[in-house]
DNA sequence: TAGGCCATCTGGTCCT
DNA sequence: AGGACCAGATGGCCTA
């Protein structure tokens, strides 16, 4: 399987660089700035100010007006603040949320049969995997509890390796002793479980690539 | 260079 | 109102 691209943003790759600055310093979709919103404001007064400083006859109408308008900018660069600010929490809950989704994932892409060859599962390829693994762990046990009951049923599971031969496997005595498998508490895809249940895990591992369904 | 994958931003919608 | 969730858009990185 080829490796995959996919690695962060520049901004990303810079917001690391530089973790201890805010998020919003790698913000490119405002450009328009606080600074420039009390820049625009200044400017914004300043004509009048120096209109009035200047002695120029302004009538009191006008001034009420262009206070007014004054006042709305302001406000309008606050709401504008307001805005942005919330923006940038909304940003960052949807970024910590896509980070939790992607630890999941990899919690997920860690008990999966991994292959030593094998780079990193894409998410797809994760979830469509699991849900084949999810088949393959119910047929298998759909299977061996079919056998634990034939061979209760016979009370003689003497010949249970002949029927499944598995070279160095306990599947007989684990398929006979009980209806339904006990099963290790060790990560089903580690070392350890493969040995307790080699068996198992062969004809999970089987089923799981012989998966019949749109996958 | 095209295509695949990914991270992030964004605006809309729903829920508490 | 604010947070969670979602889907579309965008741009970067990587491989064939």
């Amino acid at each position: 399987m080829p490796k995959r691209g996919g690695s962060r943003t520049m901004c990303t790759a810079m917001e690391s660089a530089f973790s201890d600055l805010d998020s919003s310093s790698c913000d490119f979709s405002f450009p328009h700035t606080d600074d420039e919103d009390s820049r625009g404001s200044m400017h914004a007064a300043s004509p009048a100010s120096s209109l009035a400083s200047s002695g120029n006859a302004l009538d009191a109408g006008e001034l009420q007006q262009k206070k007014k308008r004054r006042g709305r900018a302001r406000s309008e660069a606050a709401v504008h603040v307001v805005k942005k600010n919330r923006r940038l929490k909304a940003n960052d809950r949807e970024r910590n949320r896509m980070h939790n989704l992607n630890d999941a994932l990899d919690a997920l892409r860690s008990v999966l049969p991994a292959f030593p060859d094998d780079t990193k599962l894409t998410k797809i390829e994760t979830l469509r995997f699991a849900h084949n693994y999810i088949w393959a762990l119910s047929e298998t046990i759909r299977i061996a509890d079919q056998r634990g009951n034939k061979a209760r049923d016979s009370s003689a599971a003497v010949n249970c390796m002949a029927e499944v031969p598995s070279p160095g496997s306990d599947a007989c005595s684990w398929a006979s002793s009980a209806s339904s498998p006990s099963y290790s508490s060790s990560n089903p895809g580690s070392p350890e479980a493969m040995d307790d249940y080699g068996f198992l895990q062969a004809d999970v591992v089987y089923r799981y690539h012989s998966y019949p369904g749109i996958y």
